[in-house]
DNA sequence: CAACCAGCTTATCGCTGTTAAGTTGCCTGT
DNA sequence: ACAGGCAACTTAACAGCGATAAGCTGGTTG
């Protein structure tokens, strides 16, 4: 291992060093070998784009600044990727990878809620994730995790039609209550809530029950505890279809 | 009405035209008052903008494809809109003026049915509207849907906690199918819903569940189907938490 | 030592949203 | 009847976008 190997020059040109020899190697500009950056791959653009979309949210991410932050050229990632989109996909895939699968307990409904609330937290974390559904999503994180709710509703005894039907009840409620929530915060700027309100306020005729039940007002209910109740309702639903034998 | 007028000059140069005298009405390029082209108002705008959204899709709607089917140049538009996304806040809200307001019946229950259905086909035939949900929705379109929903609940005994819950859970519901059926809907070639189905097959041994329950074989259920089926379960839990008592 | 080619860069394209400044023609005050 | 003003447009221009094509480069292989 230690000793020279064939076709491995250990030549000397020791001390002569003309303008063919490359300087030495702690004065080159790239060591040859060592220290090099790190090579782009998929996984690396992901985790990219990922941080810049918290950042910057969705208009944030352009496909130069994606390369800047990897010390590239913008036109290197179309080595990696076919187009932009290819990066937003495998970007809410990569979100739904932080949603963790619960273990299998012998309660399969408090498995789902598990599931459920995990999956609206990681939504709610990257509150760009939402927006970007209005796609196909069949990347192995989320088709791991909508496996893993429906394996669960047919521990619960759905079958057929009701499985269906619960499956997407489920999904569909999350993915709602997460657009919407997210879309609330997203109107972070509190003057701009204001001004809904009193959008809403200034129109209360034409709006009574709104007006009466302060249907904007985020101070009146918790969010966590509506999506929470929302979440037993469905449940109860599902588990009524279900389980009676 | 037919005599002249004060102001209106009657004035006769006839047969004298110089350089200075316009051509004959007939032969004027633009006549000076009648068939002048409409003007460009917010109204018009948003209707080229929705035609043009349900031909192009999201990404088809550009504002000089706008202005040229308005025929103006695209900076026109920017007299009456401050910027791109209020042309889409506006699209929006257009179309949920096409959800009608049922009548009030003697049955609330089916008064939400009737207006959860009706929302839902007007974000299917508008596929790209579930898209920009993700956006503050105020307009008064709306807004309007919102409290005749939220007043029907009134009306079904919902009150303080439940009612917030049961608004939010129907919206949510209405949203997430919407969303995900479009989004499907949009994967219009089929050669690429076959190729999603063959990759869920090709993994059969990570997704059991979901390859014996065919999730996304669409020849299995009918979306119709499904939707009105979960609306059932979510009613039956406003119900349940509402009436009695 | 030559050839290869994965992985990058340089150059460039057509298009985008948006701003600023110039033009037109109707409306109004006098 | 005329001046002025201002609403509603046009022309010109900009920076930035996604994407393609072609050129370079250095490690690997014959």
């Amino acid at each position: 291992m230690t000793s020279a190997e064939p076709g491995v020059p250990m030549t000397p040109s020791v001390g002569r060093r003309d303008s063919r020899t490359p300087p030495p190697v702690w004065l080159r500009a790239e060591p040859s070998r060592a220290r090099r950056k790190p090579p782009l791959t998929p996984e690396r653009i992901v985790d990219a784009a990922v941080t810049l979309l918290d950042e910057h949210g969705i208009e944030g991410l352009t496909m130069r600044r994606l390369a800047q932050r990897l010390d590239v050229t913008s036109t290197a990632l179309y080595w990696h990727v076919k187009i932009k989109d290819d990066v937003l996909d495998l970007a809410v895939d990569r979100i739904f990878g932080d949603v963790p699968i619960p273990d299998v307990s012998d309660n399969w409904l408090e498995d789902i809620r598990a599931l459920a609330r995990a999956w609206r937290a990681a939504m709610l974390r990257h509150p760009w994730a939402p927006r970007l559904i209005g796609r196909p999503m069949l990347g192995p994180n989320v088709l791991a995790r909508t496996e893993f709710l429906q394996s669960a509703l047919v521990r619960g005894g759905c079958r057929g039609l009701q499985l269906a039907v619960a499956t997407r009840m489920l999904a569909n409620y999350v993915i709602g209550a997460s657009l919407t929530e997210a879309t609330w915060r997203q109107t972070a700027d509190p003057d701009a809530r204001a001004a809904a309100r009193d959008h809403i306020a200034a129109s209360a005729h034409a709006y009574p029950t709104l007006t009466a039940s302060g249907h904007l007002d985020d101070t009146r209910w918790d969010d966590d505890l509506l999506f929470e109740e929302g979440l037993n309702g469905i449940l109860a639903t599902a588990a009524r279809t279900g389980m009676p034998e």
